[in-house]
DNA sequence: CGAATATATTGTAAAAAATACAATAATTAA
DNA sequence: TTAATTATTGTATTTTTTACAATATATTCG
């Protein structure tokens, strides 16, 4: 190699992982606990340093695995961000991924960086570390935009959820409403939603039918020039 | 800060852009041959490792400028790729950009790097270095995404255009065609293609109208709600 | 057991948008 | 003047979107 590109050859690259979750009280942003500097003591988004021997993908993998202990996670790379000073510690470029988890398959699991995680719903984010925030607003968009065209709100509901459901789930993040009646009618027709015969139990009135997302379906119907729409 | 840092601290990133252009004949991308190793003497997508003091985005504007010399030029981040022997000389990440460019605006402005370059139709790219080959299908197909939900198409076409010429553009791209009358109606509806009151000179036929965008109109109209589509 | 309470479920008419389809107009060249 | 070439325009039909409210099914409480 060239003298000359040797100078190159002095950043770090990290990944970062915006994961969303939902529950009845709205969307949710998990944030961990930094254990260790830079930014001791201060929540923050679940990232890492890149190893030379790693692969991007392999490593933003790595980070949500190890963060949750899931697997098969519906994930999605974002956008980098490459500001000279976003990071103390020299130039750190990173990665941003979002990613989508089925908030009641989440179960604590610290890794060995993060002494703590949370959930933080999408209104009450704290002041983060780096360019954090910048991140998480961009990650935000990003969802707003890519769920009214990909059928990828299922990631965040239970394998089995009702319409009701799936309505508060749009309304959330679209921030907007929609008339029950003309929103059923519209995703029933899509047909990749299917009844699956059970009902809603526990609740303290009629009990709504549960559906589930069937991707085979949605993947023969964009094979035939269908464009989901929301 | 901490020696265990100090290993991460040895990547490079670089940026590559996919430089569209369009005329007559169809889409296009601009590509360098290269003047120096690695792959020295091969067509590549321009490209550049970016400086320790560099900000990304300034670095990927700095490689666009220096190739076509042209400014304001409409750029977007793609995705970054980061597979580890991706690059022959070690550790080197690339932020892939896509820019739009004005083919009539462009002329040749060879830079220190690039000894030629050249456009070359979408449909005859060669065999690429690095995984060039790969972050233009990408390009490609982000650019197909793209067109149809945000009015980039313009960027492509002289400021002045034909209905006509913007027709071809769209089904060009979008690999498909549209009936001249819907066509025509549902872009006039838009109503942010203006006429300019000139005509056309030095066509053999009858003269067709010239518009414009109004950038100014889309702007007003997105934020009443209003959505584009093709 | 009946009534109150709470949420789930469903249809239809009107308006808007998308689609399918072909004749006429304006220019240059011969 | 005619031929050749491309530009321009309208309408009827179908499909999609929108607006709007009554009935159904479960639990809880008296």
């Amino acid at each position: 190699m060239d003298k000359h590109f040797e100078s190159y050859f002095k950043a770090a690259v990290s990944v970062d992982n915006v994961v969303f979750g939902f529950d009845h009280t709205g969307l949710k942003v998990l944030l961990i606990y930094r254990g260790a500097d830079p930014y001791r003591n201060c929540w923050a988004l679940p990232g890492d340093l890149i190893s030379l021997d790693t692969n991007l993908s392999d490593s933003a993998e790595k980070v949500l695995q190890d963060l949750t202990g899931l697997d098969q996670i519906y994930m999605e790379q974002i956008h980098t961000f490459g500001k000279v000073d976003r990071h103390p510690y020299g130039r750190v470029f990173t990665v941003a991924y979002f990613a989508l988890i089925k908030i009641e398959d989440y179960h604590l699991h610290p890794s060995s960086w993060a002494e703590e995680a949370a959930w933080f719903p999408i209104g009450e984010i704290p002041d983060l570390p780096f360019d954090h925030n910048e991140i998480l607003a961009f990650a935000k968009d990003q969802l707003k935009t890519k769920i009214r065209r990909q059928p990828i709100g299922f990631e965040l509901l239970p394998k089995h959820f009702t319409l009701t459901e799936l309505q508060t789930l749009y309304e959330s993040i679209l921030e907007t409403e929609f008339d029950v009646r003309n929103f059923r009618k519209k995703i029933l027709s899509m047909d990749f939603i299917t009844d699956t015969g059970l009902k809603q139990t526990s609740v303290t009135h009629r009990p709504a039918k549960l559906f589930k997302y069937n991707a085979k379906k949605y993947n023969n119907l964009i094979n035939t020039g269908f464009a989901f729409d929301l």
